[in-house]
DNA sequence: CGTTTCGTTGATGAGGTTCAAGACCAGTGG
DNA sequence: CCACTGGTCTTGAACCTCATCAACGAAACG
């Protein structure tokens, strides 16, 4: 059993740079006044260790999330027991949300890929709090409509992309500069970048290998491009 | 130019069929009393030919749909112009229905792949709408949280399943018995499933021939199942 | 009844997975 | 300071699945 009030660390009181991090979150910056209020006193801040199961795919859903800070690997499983990421929440995303007006049973696991600090949510309390203020609501569906554009940029990337051109496309994006040189520092392990792209971890390695030839060096986490706009035009 | 005004077939009064088919769409159903008068009130039809672009990746987006009759493909280009289906849009879905609080460019390009009738809302009027009435929120919520959680199983399977496992999946899904023998007839060609399940059209019929030693085997599209179960664990 | 579209089949090759082995790195403790 | 250790990453080899191209057969449609 994993109840997450027993191994997580749950306070109400949450501290100012946790209440700041939520603040900025995508979902809670479109809110203020009464309905800002009401959420975050449906809020509880919980922190999880790396490696930790949050849900499991069957189980009862009763709370959504929000990513403060770490990372948070939803996936599914095969017959074999072959896990596959769905998706991979960064700091401001929001999971699970999709269960406020969905079934109420988890479709995917949950797993905490670092120390991760997490908003969560009550579903039945957010539904009712979307019921009553509009601005909650217009919320839910922005953040449901961004997740929702975002999965299906990653079917289209998955059906139309090779590896290379994954890497690339994830370098540009986490990279802010439009031409030149630029260097990007992953946050996180590469086998967890291989997940986001949907690929084996030695996949990965082979991609940037092959990016070699256009200017790509990886050190560590540390990766150098040559030239962005030959990047571009893997 | 395709402007859809130009070669579709608007009207305003629509036939009680088409009307018949409309209410019992996931989206119009979850309304009634004002928010449904105020939905019809928003609403056109038209019928659109088959193979007919209804609108374009990178275009402004006015209007979100759902589909009544026919097919849709919601399908994204490379730079080498290979097409990838990221779903196909079956009577009662609605589609672009993340725009109502997202971009207002549309994202991928729908095209029909039969003689199709559209149900079409103006994305502007449906976001007022959805603030006056609570009901109407509620039903885009339930409607995106929906889209969100196939489009995430079709992430899933992609990664997860091969072309049989698919194949065999999408026939347990739309073969209602759970025993036994059964039959399933295809309501589309093949190649718009090879589409929706991620497959160039030759990989599906390679798997309906690999499913033939666990009793599939296909006429047309009249599909005969000789043992659900065996299906079932492929 | 010819024409066109759709579906199947075969051959081939590219792209990824898997398994196994080794490189690299940081931390630990002798 | 060095050897040991555990984890992460990389590389190689074999295999597998699927896309692609081309040819053919089968329907569908005028």
């Amino acid at each position: 059993m994993e109840k997450p009030t027993v191994t997580m660390n749950k306070s109400l009181r949450m501290n100012s740079r946790d209440k700041a991090v939520l603040m900025r979150t995508p979902f809670m910056a479109a809110l203020n006044g009464e309905a800002l209020v009401k959420m975050l006193n449906a809020v509880s801040i919980t922190s999880v260790p790396a490696r930790h199961v949050i849900f499991r795919e069957g189980t009862e859903a009763d709370h959504f999330y929000c990513v403060l800070s770490g990372y948070v690997r939803l996936y599914r499983l095969n017959r074999e027991g072959r896990e596959a990421d769905i998706r991979v929440c960064t700091p401001g995303d929001t999971f699970a949300e999709c269960l406020i007006y969905g079934d109420d049973v988890y479709r995917f696991n949950a797993q905490t890929a670092e120390n991760t600090t997490l908003a969560r949510f009550d579903i039945r309390t957010t539904r009712q709090l979307a019921e009553q203020e509009p601005a909650i609501a217009r919320a839910i569906m922005s953040c449901l409509s961004h997740h929702l554009l975002t999965t299906m940029d990653c079917v289209a990337n998955d059906r139309l992309h090779t590896a290379p051109q994954r890497v690339a496309e994830y370098l540009l994006k986490s990279c802010p500069v439009d031409g030149g040189s630029a260097s990007v520092r992953l946050p996180f392990q590469k086998s967890l970048l291989a997940g986001m792209l949907g690929l084996a971890p030695e996949a990965l390695s082979r991609a940037f290998s092959s990016l070699r030839r256009v200017g790509v060096t990886v050190r560590g986490r540390i990766i150098q491009i040559g030239d962005v706009n030959a990047l571009r035009d893997v």
